[in-house]
DNA sequence: CTTGAACCTCCAGTAGCTTGAGGATGTAGG
DNA sequence: CCTACATCCTCAAGCTACTGGAGGTTCAAG
């Protein structure tokens, strides 16, 4: 049986998150001590090993919620997992496009900016000026 | 003139955004008609593009304020503003590292998704099981 | 039995907006 | 000049995914 500092340990998240977690049903209530204290078994573990795991590959809650109950019933077909992924994999790629030509204009703005006035420094003009642009002007993610 | 709707269309902002922007204090109070709606110039217009174009780059409301503060002084030297930028660089490589990492999981996934049944399913195979992460188990970062 | 780390609940705060209610303004067409 | 209606206004709350703190309790080691 683990303390909830033990789980968070072990899983690599924090006491409150696992917390939150719970409260907005992610997790289950776990059982208590007598003192009130929550105690934690290997389902859990499990359990919460998967959200971290899934948080870090930058699903959503939601959509983390949905995978969870998806593995509850493991005799439907799983093109609904796969097209959370899918998605997910769509997002991702996005995301490094644009991240991609953010890297190339800070690089741009770091070695042209040689240590002159603030007036002569490129930082501040890649910035102000739209036609240096290398990115395209779409949303910026979540 | 533009209204607040024609400057939110140039910039690619959004109305709100605007407004909030202007209650944060990061855009200023523009002027007014005799009815109370918001009218822009192009100094305006130039400051909402460089912050939507900040905000593009991956910068920190924060971060855009004091960038803004500087080039508002052009007479300091620019370090300022290049060590930000430098800041931002390195955060926007490790961004890079983690979402290629990311990606490659998540075409492995979806991938070996073959159509079978949940239980079968790689997706969350790959989701439960730690010991196939190809990520590192660091922070998911803002 | 004491000590101190770890636990508890509840509440507020964070970034960066977004949405909605309920009402006023501005402008183009008739 | 008047009407319609898109756009504007303010204020307030909501969103995601946590994080931090206050103030108090429990647990395990020594």
């Amino acid at each position: 049986m683990l303390t909830i500092g033990a789980l968070a340990r072990k899983t690599g998240s924090k006491v409150q998150t696992i917390r939150y977690y719970e409260q907005i049903g992610l997790m289950p209530e776990p059982g208590r001590t007598e003192g009130g204290q929550r105690r934690y078994g290997d389902a859990e573990l499990d359990r919460l090993s998967f959200i971290r795991h899934a948080r870090q590959l930058g699903f959503r809650l939601e959509a983390i919620r949905e995978l969870l109950n998806l593995s509850d019933q493991p005799d439907k077909p799983c093109q609904e997992a796969d097209s959370i992924a899918r998605r997910q994999l769509k997002q991702v790629e996005q995301r490094l496009a644009r991240l991609e030509a953010l890297r190339t204009e800070l690089e741009r703005m770091v070695h042209e900016c040689s240590g002159g006035r603030t007036a002569d420094c490129r930082v501040l003009e890649v910035l102000r000026d739209h036609s240096e642009c290398l990115t395209d002007h779409n949303e910026i993610g979540a």
